[in-house]
This record gives C-alpha cells, sequence and structure tokens, in this order.
DNA sequence: AATGAATGAGTATTCATTCAT
DNA sequence: TATGAATGAATACTCATTCAT
C-alpha cells in the first residue's frame, strides 16, 4: 500500500529515522534499507529525498546545527540579557536540541558521526558563545585573553569527556569530571565562582548514569 | 613464491601496513586485500596472525598505547629528572612514537581510529602524566588543584583540536591555537610562562601545515 | 538488462534451479554464484528472496513436500476410490512430483538433500498413507497389525535402497530388488499377490538404468 | 614442542578424532585444522598420515566396516554356533564397534557420513548376515524366501529409522518402532517369536533417550 | 615424523543504487 | 511521490593444501 506524506514531514522522518540508528549502530553498520524498514517506506522513497547516503548525512549535521543556531539567533541578539543570561540560554537550547535529537542515546558504534558534530559545533556554534563572552568582558563580568579559542577548547573537551559512547565514567567519576571542569572554565573565564553552574544539566544532561 | 618470516615480524609488518592505510583511508574503506598487497602476502596469511579485521584494530592500538608505555616507563621513574623534564620527554617519546606509526598523516577518513586512541590515551597515559604533575606539586613547581582531571582536559582537547582529520587550520591558526593552549595549561597548572613551550613540538609535530 | 518477473514467478524459478543443483553436485558444492548464472539474474536477486543459503534448502524441501500434499489431498477424501486405487494414485502422485522436480536425476553428490526429503515423507505423507491402510483393512483387504510402522519401515527402506545416489544397483539387481520388496510388502500388509505391483513404477520410475 | 608418537597409534587417533567431529558437525563443516587442534598435532602432520580430507573419510569407513569384518569373522566361520546365535553374536560386535566410534552421538549435522557407512553395511556385511540365514534355513529355523533382499530392507530401514540425527523419537514411539521392525522381521525371516529379541540392544543401543 | 607459516582460490553475503511501473 | 524488484561490485573470511625447515 502506499502512503503519501507531505513530503518536508516524510524528509523530517527520514532524518530522524537515520540519526537514531547512526548513533546507536553507527553510519557505516546502518544500511540504508534498515532506515526506510523503520518507517515502513520503500527503498526508492529514500533516494526520493536524498541522493545517497552519505549526502542525508550532511542533511542531519545541518539539520543539527540549524536546529541549534535558530533557537539561539533570538538569544544573542537580546539586549535585555547579560552575556551569562544568555550563555545560560543557549546551553539550554543545545540541551533541548540534544535531547529532541535523542543525542544522548548514542553507543560507542555512533561516535563517528557524534564526531561530526561535534566539529560543526566548534565551527558554527562557538564563535557567538566567544562573542557574547567578549561582551561580557566589555561590561566586566567576564575576564579572558583568548574568548575564542578557550571556549573552543573547552567545548570539544567537555564534549569528547562526557560523551557516553566514548568514556563511560560512572556516576562520581562523571560528576568530579563536570564539577572540575566548570571551576576550571570559570577561572579561566573569569568569571565569579558559579557563573556556570547551569552547565552541569548540559553536560550530564539526559544521560543514565552507571550506577553510584 | 614463499617467503617465510619470523611470525614477530610478520605480525608488526601488517600491523604497521595496516595501521598507515587506515589513517590514510579510515577503517572501514580499507580492504584487507589491500593490506595484503600492499606486502604482498597472500590474504590467508592475514588471517594467520589475526581473527578478522575488526581484532587487528584492537592490535593497533594496543601496540600504539604499549610502544608509548615502553618509552615512557624509564622516564617516570628517573629519579634524575624534575616534573618538568619528565613531561617533556614523555612528549618527545610520545612524539617519536607517532612518528614512527605516521600518526601524522592521516587524512579526515582516518577519524574512527585516532578517537579510539585518544580514549586510550586518556585512560593509559594521562594517569602517569598525573602523577608526575602531582609529584612537580609537591616540588613547588607546579601548583594545580585537579591534576588529573586537569590533564584529561588539556589532553583531550589537544588532540581534538589540533587532529589535521577533524579540523584543518591554516598555519596561522594552528600556531594561534598551539600558542594559547600551551599558555593556558601553564597557568591552569601554574607553572612558570615557557615551560610547556617544548608542546609545541608535539601539537604541531611533523605536521604538513597548509598553506602560508 | 533488467528483467522483471512476477515475485512468486522469480521464487519459483530460482527454487527449481537450486533444487536442480543440488541434487547434479550436492548442497555444499553448488555456489550461490552457480544458482543465478543459471537464470540469469543478479546474486543480489537471490538474497532479495532468501535469507541465506541454508534459508532456500528449507524453502525447497516444504515446496516439495507441499507439492505432494496438494496433490494427495483430494485423493485421501475421495469416497469413490478403494484403499489400494487410493495408494496407487498416491504414488501416481509422488511420481508426478519427483519428474516435476527432477528428483531422479541425482548423483552421488546430492544425497545430503535427499535424505532430508525422506524423513520429511516419513513425517508428513506416511500417516496419510497409513490412515487409507487402516481404511482398507476395515474393508477387508488389507490385513496387517502395525499400518503406520509397516508403511514407514517400507518407505524408508525403497527410497534409500533405489535411491541412485547411494547405491547403484544394475538393472538386473534393482528389478529383483524392487520386485522382491513389493512382495514383502504384500505380504506383510496382508494384501493379495499383485495388488502394489503399481509400485514398481514409483520405484524405478523415470530412472536412467545403468545396461544390462 | 615435537611429540613423535607410534605411526600406527598416531593415524588411528586422527581417525578417531575426525570421526567424532564428522559425526558433530558433519564432514563439510569440520575443518582439518580443527581435527589436528583436537589432538595438539600441526597441520602438516594430518597430510603426512592421509593425502586429502576426503581421503581420511575413506580411511574412516575403511576402519569401520574393517572393525565389524574382524569381529564377525570368527564368529561366521564357528560350527558351534546356530545360525541365531551367529546373528546375534553379529549384532553384539556391531554394536560394540558403534560403541568404540561413539556412532551413537552424532547429530543431525553428521548424517551425511553415517549414510555412507550404512551403504557400506549393506554391501560388505549384509550379504554375510543372509548366508548365515541361508544356513539357517537349510536347518529349518528360518524360513524365508530371499533372505538376501530381506536383510537389505530391514538392515536399511531399522539404520535410518533409528537414526537419532534424521529422526527423533521420543522414548515410547521409539521403542514401539523397535519391538515392531523386530515383530516384523520375525515373521518375514520365519522364526519362532522372540528369536530376534536381542536385536533391541543394538537398535536402541547407548542412546540417549529423549524422557518418556 | 613433525612443524606451522604461507598460500590463494573459493564463496556467502551485504548494500548502495537504479529503474520500470 | 512512491514502489520494490533487480543490480552487481565489493569484501570479509574459510580452508584444504603446500613447503621449507
Amino acid at each position: 500500500m502506499r502512503i503519501t506524506k507531505d513530503p518536508e514531514e516524510r524528509r523530517k522522518e527520514i532524518i530522524q529515522t537515520a540519526l537514531k540508528l547512526f548513533l546507536k549502530k553507527g553510519y557505516a553498520h546502518t544500511a540504508v534499507s534498515e532506515i526506510v524498514k523503520n518507517i515502513n517506506v520503500a527503498q526508492g522513497t529514500f533516494y526520493h529525498y536524498f541522493k545517497s547516503k552519505e549526502d542525508i548525512l550532511d542533511a542531519i549535521i545541518e539539520t543539527y546545527i540549524t536546529s541549534i543556531l535558530d533557537e539561539i539567533e533570538t538569544v544573542a541578539g537580546d539586549k535585555n540579557l547579560t552575556a551569562l543570561e544568555k550563555l545560560e540560554q543557549i546551553s539550554y537550547a543545545q540541551l533541548r536540541v540534544n535531547q529532541r535529537f535523542n543525542m544522548n542515546l548514542h553507543s560507542i558504534k555512533g561516535v563517528d558521526i557524534h564526531e561530526r558534530l561535534i566539529a560543526q559545533v566548534v565551527k558554527k556554534i562557538v564563535p557567538i558563545m566567544a562573542d557574547i563572552v567578549s561582551e561580557g568582558a566589555k561590561a566586566g563580568v567576564f575576564n579572558v585573553k583568548y574568548p575564542l579559542v578557550a571556549t573552543e577548547i573547552f567545548m570539544v573537551a567537555g564534549n569528547m569527556l562526557f560523551d557516553p559512547g566514548i568514556f563511560n565514567w560512572n556516576k562520581s567519576e562523571l560528576e568530579t569530571r563536570v564539577d572540575i571542569l566548570i571551576e576550571l572554565m570559570e577561572s579561566t573565564f573569569g568569571v565569579r565562582k558559579g557563573s556556570f553552574s547551569f552547565y552541569k544539566k548540559l553536560m550530564t544532561g539526559g544521560r543514565e548514569i552507571k550506577g553510584e
């Protein structure tokens, strides 16, 4: 039987399913046939929406980054928010998108794709964050010499270190590291202690933590 | 024609070749047939030494980590070296092993394997480095609250940020980042400025830097 | 060039071809590549229809048994036939199916598959025959104490003894054995001499008998 | 380390091991490498004793048949035994050899080789049994028209029907069939009821019977 | 007699992609 | 837009056999 859907809808459905499988089993180990089986669509349908399997990878990454950028956009320009509040909002935005994309569920097999996402985050999102930091520096709340690179370093470290597919810390190991990372960030960025505590949610967010 | 070699030799030969190809084209895109063709051995020979393609991946990583650990071993226990000198020696050791394994040549396709190596480095090498840092702290040369996690953070960040397969900075972008990372490390670890300058070699080491 | 067929048709085509080859060369010595080459289809097509090489074996056996059962079905329930006539019809049905499946052409290499077929025949077909025998016993035409087991014994013996892949009797050896087997069956089942002469066709049926 | 053994011993050891594996996993699914691993011998050693894998199959069958023939030999010529006693002794001999060769342990995978053994039994052992039957007929104890073929039929039927790799009857199904087969044999061979009860041991011999 | 490294042909299976309907 | 049958190249892995020591 043939089910017709709104193309935009279909496209999103395929992307979501593909990402879910890519994160679970890795890009290489996910067959196109599996993606379409998951949504009860013919193999050919996939190729209506995407030129190739490689193609959907780009689409996924673009969708992910765009989603975050969309959420961030308004925040960044908001004159009523302090720099710290902006960063907080951004971290929440990222958390929301991560959860929407099931970013937390991925296994060691899905490292490859998570990898590419981090790279894009550094290239597209980090500069925006760095601008906000600079802005905060002008306001005297931040005190950091190299906002951009410092942000790059901590974003990369945080994303890798707390990637459940790469390192699997137990509950206390994880908490220790999150706390320390935040403390180091606060001192590096020259903000008051506790200013970055909101990052805790993002870093441990939605994660199932292995028992005590 | 049939060429028999010392098994230990053969094994190493296969590992070296496999790693070279994995870094160049990625694990998934390297066929076993290609590995053996490179050393003029029959495909069966590969399976005489390794249970599967997956199996050699583990062997490669183990060999790499073991190589570094071997080089480090004597350094770590040497009573005549200061903590800083030890770290410097370790960074050289790592550099040497990297060069021996052609670690610098890898392309974006080789991300997957580089990934696994970072994880192992953090698990196996970082603790040793952290011990040395603690030792240096006792001697009053270092001043850092959380040696282990701080080392983890900077090792991960450095390995990712300067991984040519993930980020391809141009010459000046790269230099800027290396310098800043070192500066941040020095301040985080509470050492005198310039103490970590030896890291520059490791971080840019042997790399072909694009343009300029 | 791409030739699309009715899936049911294709499936049958593959089964027929596979069986032909399995009987000729044996299951183990028949490559999937050979099967598809025989019908000018891509190797992928095979796997579109069957999960594995093992899978088609099951399909073949099921198809064979089902074919016979289909032919038998109407006969078994026919009120106008005597028990003897039913058995005769069944033996013809079996002969027809055997010929349709080229069952007679198989060589020593095809023993493995023939084996599995015998087992299924005993499990699925023999009980039906035994029922008919019991029915005939009530009518006073048969006189046998253990219809089921007796049928099992003679079916197994007949199928094995006259399996050209296992025993290759010459013409006279074969005839002797067929005649004697029938005579023993008649006495065992308590029927009049000659009642089972129709079995001769089935047992030697379509066989190329090695010259006198 | 290199262990030298009496060649005859080694040969037997290899044959035993090969048969054990062939019966368990089937000829096709048993690798030569596996056979040698089981007895801690190098691959090359296998080829010292046997020309090929096919070759050992013949050796196994020959050894099996020869073993039985050896045991039978003296019995067949013994003037002090009646025909019935001879058959009984033969059935015991066969049972002993079967047990020595673990004939009872084989699975569905080992059907292929069991098959070939049956064929050889019919060709080599059955004629001897038939001679004894004829002899017994002269003595008036047997009364059968076609000793050879009748023996063939019942030997084949018995071997197949009670082959645990082909049919897996439960305890009562098995007993029923054994009893009936014996009864039919007795009437076919014209011997007194109970004369063949010794066959029961051979037919169910050493078998692990599935619970009640 | 024994070793075990090396061979290499053989093969099942996967899977991205195409295309006629 | 959607289908799903068909494609066919790609590839990991097996295994009987050989051979130099």
